[in-house]
RNA sequence: GGGGGAGCGCCGGAGUUGGAGAGCCGGGCCGGACUGUAAAUCCGGUUCCUACGGAUGAGUGAGUUCGAAUCUCACCUCCCCCA
């Protein structure tokens, strides 16, 4: 850990248990933690246009090297003015390093490779070789053979310009065994050295780097990994890898986690982000969470609401809503909740609108973005556990 | 009134012209999935029943045939053309 204010700050404004509430200061403005980030991966959250982002409150998203390098090319966004000037968002990026697509484009999504599918976006051939340079892969845009090492995604995030880049590493699949998992691991933290190595020189001075713990579900791994990227001169730590195939055992990685992490770094979890993980893991010290589920199931029709028992999710296509005249989440502020029907957007889910897609992207938004801001407002007033118990039993994040 | 064409699943197509297929492609509908996002995406089901099995089935009815969606006859419905 360093702590080097001209790149980034992390002040810890408000502890309640191993929760605590503080404050992000980067080169872009100030990021108030718990937070959650919502994934802009290809310069765009989905559907939204980065002025409705800043609306809802949000004060940081997430980019992608993998991506962003793919199309348009990080050299084009450099040549623009990079990533803040390109998407006309002057307020905080973390950009992720492309590790992560590395295991999406070999096994599709996280659901499948836990569950043994195939999934749909599992594409056998694109990834060609993992290897200790770094990862000889298919463009799924035109075929053309690339590389990507520690190196050359550190020189992509610097060109983009975020305010907090991420170490290149490889997220291990939940199928890998502990001996692959453990050499990973290990070519991960030397990757880790690589990246800090190459943006010491090179690096935009003012840009903050986060290294991720990776490990697997193995207990030895994870601490081992923990203590490495604690005591490297990072400004942030990130928990990355696959965490487990149910909510239990990544609760058990997390608990086994964050402890061994330096108290001082601010705490990111990679990719996760449902309602019930939010409650759960801010309990744990995570300081920020991004992930794909709230712009995701947006698109395709389910809405976030405090229902546990359905997961925390509305099918608003579902045939019980055609005649509803309720709004989708009583008392939630966003639009679709506070202007339409059930009835309306479940029409509006059905006829493939635009529209429905939008409205509910911003619903799920408005949810996650309250959900954090009343963790934060219950850190402060020393009542975090009581917010959690009673979001995970159903009260909605803006009745605490 | 005369001539021609077409009728099968919830809907629309295609195709089959003597060896079945409850088959193909869309759509709709029903359900499932989605956690560092290539995909407003993906996967499954959708005649009936007493349901790891069974029964019906190519407009209706009869006929030819070992065997009919296919050939024959009658009827019904729809479309086109001519009066």
């Amino acid at each position: 850990m360093r702590q080097d204010p001209n790149r980034l700050s992390f002040e810890i404004e408000a502890r309640d248990g191993t929760a605590r509430a503080g404050k992000l200061v980067t080169q872009h403005g100030e990021v108030v933690t718990p937070a959650f980030i919502p994934l802009a991966t290809t310069g765009a959250v989905r559907g939204l246009d980065t002025d409705e982002v800043a609306a809802l409150g949000y004060e940081m998203v997430l980019g992608n090297t993998f991506h962003l390098d793919l199309r348009p090319g990080h050299e084009h966004i450099r040549s623009l003015g990079g990533l803040h000037k390109f998407m006309n968002w002057d307020r905080a990026i973390i950009t992720d390093s492309g590790g992560f697509q590395v295991f999406s484009l070999a096994h599709g999504n996280v659901a499948d490779e836990i569950k043994g599918r195939r999934g749909s976006a599992g594409n056998h051939g694109a990834i060609l070789d993992i290897a200790e340079e770094g990862v000889r892969f298919r463009s799924y845009l035109d075929g053309v053979e690339r590389f990507m090492g520690p190196e050359e995604s550190m020189g992509i995030q610097a060109a983009l310009g975020s305010d907090i880049a991420l170490v290149f590493d490889e997220c291990t699949p939940y199928h890998a065994d502990l001996d692959y998992t453990a050499r990973s691991t290990e070519r991960t933290h030397r990757w880790l050295d690589r990246c800090l190595k190459w943006h010491e020189s090179e690096g935009p001075p003012g840009q903050a780097v986060f290294g991720i713990v990776q490990g697997g579900v193995h207990e030895e791994l994870r601490r081992s990994s923990a203590e490495r990227v604690s005591a490297a001169a990072i400004d942030g730590i990130s928990i990355g890898g696959t965490l487990g195939r149910d909510k239990d055992e990544m609760a058990g990685v997390l608990e086994l986690t964050t402890p061994l992490l330096s108290v001082d770094a601010p705490k990111h979890l990679l990719g996760i982000g449902e309602p019930d993980d939010l409650l759960n893991f801010i309990g744990l010290g995570i300081d920020v969470f991004d992930c794909a589920v709230p712009t995701r199931l947006g698109r395709h029709g389910v809405a976030l609401a405090p229902l546990p028992d359905d997961r925390f999710r509305m099918n608003v296509r579902s045939p019980d809503l055609a005649a509803d005249e309720a709004p989708l989440v009583e008392g939630c502020p966003c639009p679709a909740c506070a202007r339409h029907t059930r009835a309306y957007l479940h029409y509006l889910t059905r006829a493939e609108e635009l529209t429905a897609v939008r409205l509910l992207t911003l619903h799920n938004l408005t949810y996650l973005e309250r959900l954090v801001r009343g963790a934060r407002e219950a850190i402060a007033a020393g009542r975090y556990e009581e917010y959690r118990s009673a979001g995970l039993a159903g009260a909605a994040p803006w009745s605490a």
